[in-house]
DNA sequence: AGCACGCCGACT
DNA sequence: GTCGGCGTGCTC
């Protein structure tokens, strides 16, 4: 008698036995195999983990297996490795984790009919491989020292326009002609089309195939399939591409490392870039993690003498584009004028040259909407969101109040709900106002906003993007979303609005954010022949960080923060787990957490310091008050093996059935 | 997570 | 008299 363990997904922390069918034998090569399986009530499809000697439940308590699905290869070893890591080291239950990271199609009991799939793409003409900088033959010379020896961590260090993308490519070039497959991992926002056809004309051959989220499931499915069966030799994905089996990886590239989109915000709370790092050691492949302005942690990694040769630094510093300059930049000091709406005279008049020379100048605002808040002089009434403690945004181009944390809208009232005072007014700016006051300065530009409101879907952000990129706008307005991976050849001018609100910000990790924020939207300027200028305006023109920027030296302003954080005992000096609950009322939430703080098993972990329970900074998001409880540790394994056994017990806590919790390793937000 | 069972409140 | 609220327990 066959005994099948099977990895269902459930929210539990182990495997189901079943018996094999009776119709089939099913052989230790069955396993990384789909199954169907009774479940309860219902059919479940899991994947076969093992075949195990004995179980402990009894051969009249299993139930056989309904069928061995073996339309795919079976998972490989090294598969289940990867994915039993990351259940272990995020505390997520491990089915879920494996079925999470297959297709939809593939894990569901009623199969959808498999529609004929479109011909692939015909290969565009190979393009000629641009010559290579010296700095550029100096980081591949370093890669390829080492190629054949298995796992080593690089982290290439190039400023925007310096060509960390010819180098991606030169190492996928080698990989490909070793025979492997290479992994390309971007953040969400940067998967464009321009990089995938880029990557294409130069691998025509090579079957590129690519994994996101805005594939139709039946597409995912099919290049997940061509990628696990090696006939994609390239893989260009978006995090949940690390799961992906590749039979002849050869090689990883995150790109933007830094980026936060590589940290998945929901279910297993996993950061891709360091799952791509424990793929690369565990296949014993090199990994090249790719920024201008690294994570604190990769930098770290790379530069601190106690960790110097965990990771080994590459860098580019001069552009590649001939004659293509580093864009000067320059601090607008805001006490010295009053501003017109928020912009100063130097950014006017910049802008005025601009228009003059017919190049582009972009306005870069993170913050959109009309304006953050509605309120009344006279009583002092502010449109708050009802369901979060949080302000309603208001939104001129649609004329709604707006929620950004729980999507809540309504009209704009006519007058104070309060006090009846028909003066309620905007206060402060978004992308929409600053739109409306560029519009009055200038009547003759043509100004284009970007932002989440203006670029919904893929298919709008493409069309602006051609419209910026055919010359369709003289002005650009956007936040964050045009700051990423973009050449905007006439683009010679970026001015950066409202800064400072980053710089005093209670998460400690904000300084790192604007820096590298404000790194990325100056490189959108002068990357062609044309000179670059950026202005900053801001109310502190000596603060260290826009010191560095100025100079472009984030190796400052990271040895700066490295420093401080060191000082403060925060990561990558520290290693921390958050444990997040949310409830009707902020009471039961903290309650819950002070249970889970009590935990006795804790004194048994004296390397291990568990704060008190706070409400979360956003207090209530969606009828819901939330909070957090931080547990750290200064030794990561100490931390993991507090996490096992706290989890467990956390679990076991009888919590009002409102009440919800997840656990987060490593979080990036307070 | 689903999906059952199970015991108390306002409706055809 | 029933429909349905969510507490509790189980899934090999």
């Amino acid at each position: 008698m066959t005994l099948v363990r099977v990895a269902l997904d459930v929210p539990l922390h182990r495997y189901f036995d079943y018996l094999a069918p009776a119709t089939e034998a099913v052989s230790r090569a069955d396993i990384g195999c789909r199954v169907r399986v009774p479940f309860g009530k219902r059919a479940k499809i899991g994947i076969i983990v093992d075949l195990p000697e004995t179980s402990d439940f009894s051969p009249a308590q299993l139930k056989p297996v309904e069928a061995v699905l073996r339309d795919l290869p079976a998972l490989p070893a090294d598969w289940f490795r990867l994915t039993e890591f990351c259940a272990a080291y995020y505390q997520a239950p491990p089915g879920e984790v494996m079925l999470s990271t297959l297709p939809a199609g593939l894990r569901r009991v009623d199969p959808p009919k498999a529609r004929t799939p479109k011909a692939p793409a015909k290969a565009s003409p190979t393009q000629v491989p641009p010559a290579l900088t010296a700095e550029q033959e100096a980081a591949l010379a370093a890669v390829g020292a080492n190629a054949g020896k298995g796992f080593h961590a690089y982290l290439l260090h190039g400023v925007t326009g310096s060509g960390k993308t010819e180098v991606y490519l030169r190492l996928i070039e080698r990989a490909l002609a070793a025979g492997r497959q290479a992994l390309l991992l971007v953040p969400e926002i940067n998967l464009t089309p321009q990089l995938e056809a880029r990557v294409a004309a130069r691998f025509p051959e090579a079957g590129l195939t690519s994994l996101h989220s805005e594939l139709t499931e039946a597409a995912r499915a099919r290049n997940w399939r061509a990628a696990f069966e090696g006939r994609a030799r390239i893989v260009l994905g978006t995090r949940l591409a690390v799961f992906t089996p590749l039979p002849e990886l050869g090689l990883i590239v995150v790109d933007e490392e830094h980026d936060a989109s590589f940290k998945q915000q929901d279910g297993m709370r996993y950061s891709a870039r360091d799952v791509a790092v424990f793929r690369a050691r565990e296949r014993g492949v090199p990994i090249v993690l790719g920024s201008a302005t690294p994570s604190l942690e990769s930098w770290a990694n790379a530069t601190d003498p106690r960790t110097r040769g965990r990771y080994t630094l590459l860098t580019l510093r001069e552009r590649a584009v001939e004659n293509a300059r580093l864009p000067a930049v320059q601090r607008i000091d805001t006490r010295l004028e009053k501003l017109q709406d928020g912009l100063s005279g130097a950014l006017f008049a910049a802008i005025e040259k601009r228009l003059a020379r017919g190049e582009q100048s972009l306005v870069f605002l993170n913050r959109r909407g009309y304006a953050p808040v509605l309120a009344c002089a006279a009583c002092g009434w502010v449109s708050q969101c009802t369901r979060c403690a949080a302000n309603l945004v208001l939104h001129l181009a649609d004329r709604r109040l707006r929620c950004h944390h729980c999507g809540f809208e309504s009209r704009i009232p006519k007058a104070c709900p309060t006090c009846g005072n028909q003066d309620i007014l905007p206060f402060g700016r978004g992308t929409q106002r600053l739109e409306e006051v560029l519009a009055a300065r200038f009547p003759q530009a043509r100004i284009l906003r970007v932002d989440r409101d203006s670029a919904k879907s893929r298919k709008q952000w493409e069309a602006l993007v051609e419209q910026i990129h055919g010359g369709a706008a003289d002005i650009l307005v956007g936040t964050q979303m045009l700051a990423k991976g973009h050449d905007f050849p006439k683009l010679t001018l970026v001015g950066a609005i409202g800064p400072d609100a980053a710089l005093h910000a209670a998460d400690w990790r904000a300084p790192e954010r604007l820096f590298a924020q404000l790194m990325q939207v100056a490189g959108r300027a002068g990357r062609a022949e044309l000179a670059g200028e950026v202005l900053i305006q801001t109310q502190f023109p000596e603060h260290p960080l826009y010191a560095a920027l100025v100079r472009h030296d984030y190796p400052a302003f990271a040895a700066q923060q490295l420093k401080e954080r060191e000082q403060a005992g925060f990561p990558p000096y520290a290693y921390q787990a958050m444990l997040r609950a949310e409830a009707p009322q902020m009471a039961e939430a903290i309650a819950f957490l002070a249970t889970a703080r009590a935990w006795p098993g804790a004194e048994a972990h004296g390397d291990v310091l568990l704060y008190d329970p706070v409400p979360m900074r956003m207090a209530r998001r969606a009828n819901y008050e939330r909070g957090q409880l931080l547990a750290e540790s200064s030794s990561r394994p100490a931390l993991q093996r507090f996490l096992a056994g706290w989890r467990e017990a956390v679990e076991a806590i009888k919590a009002p059935s409102r009440l919800r919790w997840h656990l987060e390793v490593d979080p990036l937000e307070f």
